[in-house]
DNA sequence: GCGACAG
DNA sequence: ATCTTGTCGC
């Protein structure tokens, strides 16, 4: 796929008062708002995907593509791996490179891994209906997380789908409470949100998987939010229809495979 | 100064 | 994210 916006190429060299401004500009660019043709029925995925190799598909050529990616590092590089899936089926795999140039600073991720996932992502040979990335997208100090980075870069509807809560305040408080699987709780801006009125609902707490007992243990939630061309419900909706069983969705499961034995090599 | 902090 | 085998519990 190509670069819609080559100014907003994460660069790992740009002093951090420059990479925050870019954020700011990134996020006034993004559409917190539905801008795509999707629907859950369109996109869901029934059961766990096993084959994380590419197999070739004459069926389900009318359905939404929906990519995963993810990273993994290496001595000095990040290494990403996006899979390309339709109907529940991995129809392409891109591998991208970039080196390690900055260590990870909360509120300034994408400058670390854009690199390598962009690298990836200019590879895919496929058009992508939608990406769902590692990470925060609304969910940040400048409604300006990875998956919204990578989604106005692209120009592509993204979700950003996190295993922790960057900021915001959860409208219940979701350490004490057990969460039925498909339960969500919604996320508000607070004032470590600079860029919108708290209270704004930036995303949600989804339990995609829990255990049957209601005993002491719990599976904890997924951090769900907008990357862009997205809303916030329907974020949550898409992400909670391509998961099949497990806690991650099946496009990062998938992709988290991939890159693992990616980076070894 | 202290605490918080995606991957 | 990463260093890493077994192990506790459903």
């Amino acid at each position: 796929m190509e670069i819609v916006r080559p100014g907003y190429l994460p660069d790992p060299a740009l002093d951090a008062d420059a990479m925050e401004a870019m954020q700011r500009d990134i996020a006034a660019d993004a559409t917190f708002a539905d801008d795509h043709g999707l629907t859950p029925d369109a996109v869901a995925i029934d059961e766990p995907i096993e084959e994380t190799d590419p197999a070739q598909t004459t069926f389900d050529g009318d359905r939404p593509i929906v990519v995963g990616v993810d990273q993994a590092f290496r001595e000095e590089e990040a290494v990403s791996v996006a899979v390309a899936i339709r109907g529940g089926r991995v129809i392409e795999r891109a591998v991208g490179h970039a080196p390690l140039e900055i260590p990870y600073i909360p509120g300034l991720l994408a400058f670390r891994e854009g690199g390598a996932i962009a690298d990836a992502l200019e590879t895919l040979t496929v058009a992508p209906d939608l990406l769902v990335l590692d990470g925060s997208g609304r969910i940040h100090y400048r409604e300006a997380g990875i998956a919204t980075h990578v989604g106005v870069l692209f120009d592509v509807p993204t979700v950003g789908v996190a295993k922790n809560l960057l900021c915001g305040t959860p409208v219940e408080s979701v350490s004490d409470r057990y969460l039925d699987a498909g339960e969500r709780v919604a996320i508000e801006a607070d004032d470590d949100v600079e860029t919108c009125a708290n209270g704004t609902t930036i995303g949600h707490f989804y339990q995609s998987r829990q255990y049957d007992t209601p005993d002491r243990r719990h599976v904890n939630p997924l951090v769900v939010s907008p990357g862009h061309r997205v809303a916030t419900g329907t974020a949550t909706d898409l992400v909670g229809a391509v998961c099949a069983g497990y806690k991650l969705p099946e496009p990062t499961r998938i992709a988290d495979a991939a890159v693992g034995e990616q980076a070894r090599e």
